[in-house]
DNA sequence: AGAGAAATCAAACGATCGTTTAAATCATAC
DNA sequence: GTATGATTTAAACGATCGTTTGATTTCTCT
């Protein structure tokens, strides 16, 4: 009982779970079609069922192949930073790098298709449905709890709902800088169709971004609504 | 033949306008049905065909109805500011306000039902749709190269294609801040359901947070991959 | 009131969807 | 070889989709 998976067998997933992939990057989870998927990946139509069970468990085996690497290689490397750093705290630039950097770079070295899933997530995270949204907490619940931590030591002067905020702000610039490269085209007038070189340039410019928003001053308004209050000492919370 | 609309047939038009917008938020363009957006509004099914013509005219009406007059008072606040400048180059953090705080503003001011439109074009920016792209290409064209030229001469200092993809992350970090606020809770551990107040102690936050990141150092790599460049001196282009 | 346009309604159309079934094919062990 | 299990295949199922139709109701105007 001992799972003998048969070439054969892998092929027929793999190409299955590439071909969801793209299907699902381009018309989103409903546009998306069992039977252009068996089509795009040249097999049977039941086969998509008969490996992975209905359409949600495909979608969340094509998020779940990439993104489990993805944040095990994050934790790897926020471990490393860590143990090197020798209980300082780290930089916020070495964090990002760590969060973000792994991200782009895992999708430059995986070729297009990389691309494609850094689009669908890009896409996913945006979709409020149900079992996407638990299918993600999942994924990311240990990742995101690791690196919040290294943000509250790397910033003790900042408010730790004001990092979490700023975290959120950082995840949609980056997921809508992939997903919407074409909606980049809406607002200039470029007609290049540049694909690698895109990314590979986007890399530093959205670290640079993003370094500068998490270190942007504080909100001169303290962002608690009683301007009724006599009381205006604006306390440092440990 | 000068339009003659009945106070019914603004009301039934009206309703429609209305679930469609909460539907398609919820559901998304591909998840959302007529026969539920005709559930909700408490209309016929064939009420949204007769009035709009078809899913995808319903759709651009849902997002032109309040895109318009955003666009409009974008181009308003912008033209006002440019005025009481006396042709002076606007502060970036001014030309910021008038571009997401007047979206945020907007949202603000029309109740739940502006922030639900809100949500829907965080989602809908991410969906590359033919027909939703060319329908927000029409509705943004204008106000994008105003605020473009506007932060061309706010900024003389940064390369146009670096503001251009600096627009392009804030635009990202705003849509989906507030497309995803269910997607923080996946980030952080609050089950609080607050949507008011959410959403105004979002606005100080997000612009803090954009101008810090509009206005970061240029990113050390130059973005050219050039590395073999023997002067390294960073002319201040006029 | 009555003609005519505008709007609503119930019902159906064809298409496509996710999923299932049962037979056919393949691989592997005895 | 045959038997057994895994995989692939063609075909169909019921449900839901966007859209259309034609009758019916409501409104507008003389």
């Amino acid at each position: 009982m001992t799972e003998t998976v048969t070439a054969d067998t892998r092929d027929t997933r793999q190409r299955i779970l590439d071909a969801a992939e793209g299907v699902f990057m381009a018309c989103g989870y409903d546009g998306a079609s069992m039977r252009q998927i068996a089509g795009d990946a040249g097999v049977n139509l039941a086969a998509g069922h008969y490996h992975f069970g209905s359409k949600e468990a495909l979608f969340q085996a094509v998020l779940n192949r990439r993104l489990h690497v993805l944040n095990q290689e994050r934790l790897r490397v926020l471990d490393e930073l860590e143990a090197k750093a020798a209980g300082a705290p780290l930089k916020p630039s070495q964090i990002l790098d760590a969060f973000f950097g792994t991200l782009l770079r895992m999708a430059i070295t995986h070729g297009p298709r990389g691309q494609t899933f850094l689009r669908l997530i890009g896409r996913t995270l945006t979709e409020p449905s149900e079992f996407i949204r638990t299918a993600l907490s999942k994924e990311f619940a240990d990742v995101l709890e690791r690196y919040k931590a290294a943000l509250f030591r790397a910033l003790p002067e900042v408010p730790k709902e004001e990092i979490v905020w700023r975290f959120h702000f950082m995840l949609g610039a980056t997921s809508y800088a992939i997903a919407g490269i074409d909606t980049l085209r809406l607002i200039t007038d470029w007609q290049t169709g540049a694909t690698d070189d895109d990314l590979e340039r986007l890399a530093p410019r959205l670290m640079s971004f993003l370094l500068g928003g998490l270190r942007a001053p504080l909100p001169a308004a303290p962002a608690a609504p009683q301007p009724r209050g006599n009381v205006r000492n604006r306390r440092k919370k440990p």
